[in-house]
DNA sequence: GCCATTTGACCGCG
DNA sequence: CGCGGTCAAATGGC
């Protein structure tokens, strides 16, 4: 119990200094010739990581029904607070779980986002948004002329991610869907992008294995360009917001990139080999790693064939933020990037 | 056989 | 008591 207490404690002063963190960040980012983005992306970071604490702070105190403040830009997986379950085996055990998950569902931030389908692309809903879902209920609603779908993180069991959705098509216009989303995803590996690093990683060991050939450097040199240009085809089909996007994926040294072309393969390579590999291995690959908050991965803003994830209709008194919207397609954003050293999963607290 | 979806039943909240 | 949300058996696809 008390043990359980010092945890929390640990996590919620965890939480409370990364905000102070971002906040000194963002002081930083005042004084240079920053984007808004990046501001507003280190402002809702901060707000995120309050919210967080806050909501620690309420657990076991009557259910309120938290609402995030910031739903046009970040992704779902910021506000939740839903821990992976452990494995149940007994029936009072599962109760006892089931009323907590109620409890918790309570206190869990909801959002929507309405997503518009482009006729023609095929897609009956708005159903890849970098999340492998899985659908456990269906319902008439009242008063809706379409039933409402209810549908839950396909790695619920697995790995305890409790995050839920709501996919509701809209009475006025069937082509919008409207997906209420709940809870925060504590799994890795759904999201596209994981399974892009995923299968880079895979591809790294193969290459390691068969490290003994003559031919190796040369076999490895090409294969690792081939990779680190489907890698990054794989990120430029995800919609980053900004920089800040990539840079709190991954630990970078500080370094400049160079411009010519040769130097980018340099980079891309000592990238792979050297610190992408290692970050997401950790990231993606350990689901230990519980509180995914620092991963800062916006699933919902990959832009999927043919939706159109511009509408967006916070459900609360979204403190809703100007000029978010517009996403950052540029991936040359990347070759300028001053990468942050600062790795958000390096946090022995919460890996331990 | 495994996994995802469907669908009627059940439960809790207002 | 009605409604929204979830469960779980049945069903279907691969």
């Amino acid at each position: 119990m008390e043990k359980a207490m010092d945890c929390e404690q640990k996590i919620l002063i965890s939480e409370l200094n990364q905000g102070k963190e971002l906040a000194e960040r963002l002081r930083k980012h005042l004084n240079s010739i920053s984007s808004p983005e990046s501001r507003q992306f280190l402002v809702e970071q901060i707000l995120s990581s309050y919210e967080k604490a806050l909501s620690m702070l309420n657990w076991g105190a009557p259910a309120v029904e938290i609402t995030p403040t910031i739903t046009t830009l970040e992704s779902p997986c910021y506000y939740a607070n839903c821990s992976p379950g452990s494995d149940v085996s007994d029936q009072d055990c599962k109760d006892q779980c089931h009323k907590n998950i109620y409890k918790k569902r309570k206190t869990e931030p909801r959002w929507t986002e309405q997503v518009k389908v482009i006729s023609g692309t095929g897609l009956e809903g708005p159903v890849d948004d970098g999340y492998n879902w899985r659908k456990y209920g269906q319902k008439d609603i009242l008063g809706a002329n379409f039933p409402r779908g209810y549908y839950r993180c396909t790695h619920r069991h697995s790995q305890g991610c409790l995050a839920t959705k709501q996919v509701q098509r809209s009475d006025q216009d069937p082509t919008i869907f409207e997906v209420t989303y709940r809870g925060r995803h504590t799994c890795f590996q759904t999201s596209r992008f994981a399974i892009a690093s995923t299968s880079l990683i895979n591809a790294k060991s193969k290459l390691d294995k068969e490290g003994c050939q003559l031919e190796e450097q040369e076999q490895k040199s090409k294969l690792l360009k081939e990779l680190s240009f489907n890698f990054t085809e794989e990120l430029k089909s995800q919609e980053w917001n900004t920089e800040d996007d990539i840079f709190h994926l991954f630990s970078f040294p500080e370094t400049t990139i160079g411009s010519g072309d040769e130097e980018n393969d340099i980079f891309k390579e000592s990238m792979l080999e050297n610190n992408i590999l290692g970050s997401l291995s950790t990231a993606f690959i350990s689901p230990a790693t519980s509180d995914s908050s620092y991963l800062a991965m916006s699933p919902c803003h990959m832009n999927n064939l043919g939706i159109d994830h511009n509408v967006r209709t916070p459900e609360s008194n979204s403190a809703s933020t100007s000029g978010t919207n517009s996403p950052i397609g540029d991936w040359d954003l990347l070759d300028n990037v001053d990468f942050d050293t600062n790795f958000p999963l390096d946090n022995p607290e919460l890996l331990a």
